[in-house]
DNA sequence: TTTGCAAATTGATACGGTCCAATTTCTTCA
DNA sequence: TGAAGAAATTGGACCGTATCAATTTGCAAA
C-alpha cells in the first residue's frame, strides 16, 4: 500500500490532518510539500487529489489548499458505506455475527432483462440464488441474485451458503471491484412481512445492482430487500 | 468546456463510443492516441480516466482499454443522479414543470444537532423552511432545510418560494458544489400521507443531506420525505 | 484611511521523458 | 505438437519543466 509514492504522501497528510497538525487549516503550498516530501510535485498533487476525493480537503486556485471543516468536526460521517461492496466484509468488520439462510438455489434460463443485464446470450442458464441474510438473528433482507453459470461452473449449495464474493476471489482468483446500483423504498410485500417481521406498513428499503469483476464482466445481477431500519446508504456527492 | 486539452480528448473519444466507432471494444493504446491527437500521453492519461471513472471504459494493464459493454448495452442507466445536487434544476432539464409550495418559513435558535452539522455556536440562528415540491402540479416531496441567518441573511419568503441554491449562486456569488447524503426508507407518517397522498402501508424515502460551499462551509442542512415512486438514486461504486 | 493597481503566491494544465510490471505474442526446442 | 522462455506490447508510476489563471498581498496614490 505505501509502497506507492503519491500513497506515502496521501495517507501521511491525511495522518497528519488527522494529528491537527495544521491548526490554520491550511496545507503547505504543493511546492513546498514537493520539497519536504522530495517527491515531485506531480506525485503531490496526485496524492492531493486522493485526498480532495475523499472529501478532507478542497483546493482553491490562487488561493491554497485546506482542510474541509466537517471532516474534523465529524469524522465518523466520513467513514461512509459507499465503497462497501459485499455485504459480508462490510457486517464482520463492524464485529456482528453475519448469517445466511438459504431460501431456494436453482438454475434457470436468463430473462429478456437479464440477458441485457449480464451480456448474455439467448439461451444462456443463470443461477437463481434467494437469501435470506441475518445479523446477530435477526433478519434484516432478502436477496435475490443472479450469476451466469458460465462464470462459476462449479457453484455448490455450501458456498452459495456462505459469501459469494470470497469464494469468487479465492478460487476464480478475480475480484469484484465495481457495481452499479439503485436504491429506492417500496412497501413491503407478505414475503418481507414474514421473513423480516414487518408490519404492513413499515416498507423495505431496496437495492438493486450490478456487480462488475475487475476486468469488467458483469457477474452477478442482484435485487436487494432490506428491513428498512438497515439500511442507510451515505454517500458524499460533489459536482 | 472543450477548451481543455484532456477533456477534448475524453469528449471526442466518448462520442467516438457512442458511435460504435471500436466495434472491438478496444481503445487503441495510449501512445497511439497521444500521437493521434497530438497530445502528451499524460493528457491521454488524464482523458482516460475521465472515461474510467464513469465506468465507461475500463483498463487493464499490459492487455489494453477496453468499453464497459453496459454503457453501450443500457446509456440510459448511466445518467444516474449522483451528481446532481440541486433540485430545481435536475427536474427542468427533464422538461417537467417543478413548483414550490412554502409550508412554513422561520427564524428557530440551532438545535445541538444542527449546531453541529452547521458548525454553529450556542444561541446562533437559523431559518427553518418547510417547502412542498410538486412535479407537473403533483407533491412529491416535503423538505425541511435549516439554514444559518448568517450565511444568507437577506432571505425573504419570495426567495425561498424559489430555488434557494440559484439565489446564493447568483446574489452571494458561492456555490454548492458538496453534499454529505444518507438514503434511507421510512414509514409514511400522517403529514407524508396527506400532503404526497400516501395510503398508511405506502411508505416515504428520506434523503438526509448537508449541503457545502465551495469553501467548504456548511451552508444547509436539509430533510427531504420523497413519495416511494420518485425516489431512485442511482450510482456506480468502484471499490 | 481608502482605493486601485502591480507583484507575488499558488493551484491548474500540459508537455515529454524514464523506468517498471502485467499481459500477450512470438519463437525455440524437446 | 506442445511447452517453456524470450520479446514485444501496453498501462502504471514518477520525475522535472514551462506556462497560465485565480487569488491574495503590498504598495502607492488620492
Amino acid at each position: 500500500m505505501a509502497d506507492l509514492v503519491y500513497r506515502r504522501v496521501s495517507s501521511d497528510l491525511k495522518q497528519k490532518i488527522v494529528d491537527n497538525e495544521f491548526p490554520n487549516k491550511r496545507l503547505p503550498d504543493e511546492r513546498t510539500l514537493s520539497e519536504t516530501y522530495h517527491v515531485s510535485r506531480s506525485s503531490v498533487k496526485r496524492a492531493l487529489k486522493v485526498l480532495a476525493d475523499d472529501g478532507i480537503i478542497f483546493k482553491k486556485r490562487g488561493s491554497g489548499t485546506f482542510i474541509n471543516p466537517l471532516y474534523m468536526k465529524n469524522k465518523t460521517i466520513f467513514h461512509y458505506e459507499g465503497s462497501n461492496l459485499g455485504i459480508t466484509d462490510s457486517m464482520k468488520s463492524q464485529g456482528k455475527v453475519p448469517k445466511i439462510k438459504l431460501l431456494s438455489f436453482k438454475v434457470v434460463p436468463a430473462s429478456k432483462e437479464i440477458q441485457q443485464d449480464l451480456f448474455l446470450a439467448d439461451g444462456d442458464f443463470v443461477y437463481e440464488i434467494q437469501r435470506l441474510r441475518l445479523f446477530d438473528d435477526k433478519p434484516f433482507m432478502i436477496e435475490t441474485g443472479y450469476i451466469p453459470i458460465k462464470i462459476a461452473p462449479e457453484l455448490t449449495q455450501e458456498i452459495v451458503e456462505q459469501s459469494i464474493f470470497n469464494y469468487v476471489e479465492d478460487t476464480i482468483n478475480k475480484s469484484v471491484t465495481r457495481s452499479f446500483l439503485s436504491i429506492l423504498a417500496s412497501p413491503s410485500n407478505e414475503q418481507d412481512q414474514e421473513l423480516l417481521n414487518l408490519k404492513p406498513t413499515e416498507p423495505v428499503g431496496v437495492m438493486e445492482g450490478i456487480f462488475f469483476l475487475d476486468d469488467g464482466t458483469p457477474f452477478e445481477v442482484s435485487n436487494m430487500r432490506l428491513h428498512y431500519q438497515y439500511l442507510r446508504y451515505n454517500t458524499f456527492v460533489m459536482v
